[in-house]
DNA sequence: ATTAATGCAAATATTTTGCATGCTG
DNA sequence: CAGCATGCAAAATATTTGCATTAAT
């Protein structure tokens, strides 16, 4: 079983929750996908296997995922939630391009402390925070220059 | 003519776009609705008075007034877009309640400042940011060691 | 055994779009 | 008076839910 399986099936157990073929399938097909996705590149993904999992599956899945921490919502810029897969790596913002859609991901080590403090500043206790800067990148100006 | 009609009508004619009665009733009723709001808000608030405006119109309106910077969108973590009102404010992040949905605002000259300069450094032009921490509040917490 | 989870399809919810008509500049 | 904007209704998109059935513990 894969590290991150083990890590569903934990939070899972806590809970008196099932492990099933499917909610691994999910997490496997993910740790795939890599960087960015969303609910449908999960279930499109799953679907050319010889066992495919339900949309439904999918939807219901992901908010689990988040919560044991192996995906995390990100920028809802568009019309429809975003996730993308934790890999353990430092936390990381986006930034947006207007003009072509473009992401470019940053750390940000100051703005997590920052965020942190805030939040205890005001008797929350911070499990997650998104940011997405917006705005043009280098390429999309210049072409707007060029006219 | 209110000032954030002003607004809207400079940024119209720049483009050649009509300043319509239906996009100044929309400005007006987001100025008075004031913090947060979605689009189903501001169709609610403008079907009570003599002239309302379509849902489809709102819908086409929100893109232009966040263009020319009289509302911009925020992330809820809910299923849809939510937009805040800009009174000319300093840039404010929001703290939202995991619990329950409670937003808090906070001022952020630093996280600003980090921003724009992360933006730079990556080539962007920065038009805005958006920051969202999320967590649990006192009272969320209190009640849940309560249990 | 118990009962959580699944798949399916229908239901919701939200936003977008085509088209005929109205109104702004 | 040209053509952008509107309203309407239908379509598109995204997500949730009821229910019978399957399967994990």
């Amino acid at each position: 079983m894969t590290d991150q399986c083990k890590r569903l099936a934990g939070y899972l157990r806590e809970r008196n929750l099932r492990l099933t073929s499917e909610r691994q399938a999910i997490v496997d097909a993910i740790s795939k996908l890599g960087g960015h996705f969303d609910a449908d590149d999960v279930f499109v993904s799953l679907r050319q296997k010889r066992k495919g999992v339900s949309r439904a599956s999918v939807y219901r899945t992901l908010p689990l995922l988040e919560d044991c921490g192996l995906v995390r919502r990100v920028f809802s810029g568009d019309r429809h939630e975003h996730y993308e897969y934790i890999r353990g790596q430092k936390a990381h913002e986006h930034l947006v391009c207007l003009g072509c859609g473009k992401v470019i991901e940053f750390a940000s080590p100051k703005l997590t402390a920052i965020e942190t403090e805030t939040g205890r500043k005001h008797g929350f206790e911070v499990v997650r925070h998104r940011v997405v800067v917006e705005g043009y990148c280098k390429e999309c100006r210049a072409r707007a220059e060029r006219g």
